[in-house]
DNA sequence: TATAAATCCCAGTAAAATACTCGGATTTGA
DNA sequence: TCAAATCCGAGTATTTTACTGGGATTTATA
């Protein structure tokens, strides 16, 4: 049960972007030097977000990307279900055999399932990019960047 | 992000115990046959339910397992974290290196792990076994076990 | 008291997923 | 033309998952 990197850089380089590409297009290179992101993993995230619509690409030189559409209207949630798949905690496993739920105990815990899955959805969707942005600006401008083990 | 076999097994492992454990102990091999799991591997997922001091066991002939509590003050939560170890997506990056955050962008991101976590934690521990109990009777009486694939 | 049913415990292992790396093709501004 | 960049696909080491197996110990009961 845990965000594997891809989602982890990824909301990390799609806080980078909001901030750094408002003048100009950012490239990976400058992205992963500041997060500290191997270069080459970065370009397979960006890909997968630009697939999904979330940022927009410049090629050639001087190229890079940007977001798609302001920090605002771009979700955790849709920034976490572009990079991992569905977040899903579970799918039931009556889907996979379509006889349905053969056992009704097995059933039953399709309810909690549901439960899980809904909370994280609300949670990383009431989420925007632009208030990560906002909370980063402060803890910048205090200057005291996250001490005694950043918990 | 996904909830393993562990926590999946192991729940329903635990309802099945709620069901058949109030008159006598119920044996591993009972409830693998009844919810068609490995035997073996449940008897390791059993193990971290009694050092997690959810189930109790009784050795020897005719001996199993039982609820170390009522069903109704034990939570999905309490399960799960028994079974896949802490349930937090994500344990910010700032806590491996003692210096604290070393780079505040990174820092930022906590904010949003904490929030799923949070979500999620309050998810699972509001969820108890006996309603998940409850939950089956009301599923079996019906007599009508999940048609059109369970969603 | 022998036996069988059970938990207990630890080690190993195949398969899948993760977290990358690498090489090269293409695009484009200067 | 050159260099900076995205694009693309294949390969690979490491880690995690999902088990299997063997054997020791406990205990009810015949």
């Amino acid at each position: 049960m845990k965000l594997s990197t891809k989602g982890r850089y990824g909301l990390r380089a799609l806080i980078d972007l909001a901030v750094y590409s408002e003048e100009s297009a950012v490239s990976i290179g400058s992205i992963a030097a500041r997060q500290k992101i191997s270069e080459s993993y970065l370009e397979q995230l960006m890909a997968k977000l630009r697939k999904a619509g979330l940022v927009v690409s410049i090629r050639g030189a001087g190229g890079g990307y940007r977001l798609a559409r302001p920090a605002g209207e771009i979700s955790v949630g849709d920034i976490l279900r572009a990079l991992e798949g569905n977040l899903e905690a579970v799918a039931c496993d009556g889907l996979k055999s379509d006889r349905g739920c053969e056992d009704a105990d097995v059933c039953v815990t399709k309810y909690v399932w549901q439960k899980i899955n809904e909370s994280i959805t609300r949670a990383v969707d009431d989420i925007k990019l632009s208030q990560l942005v906002e909370e980063g600006k402060k803890v910048k401008n205090i200057e005291q960047p996250c001490q005694n083990g950043c918990k």
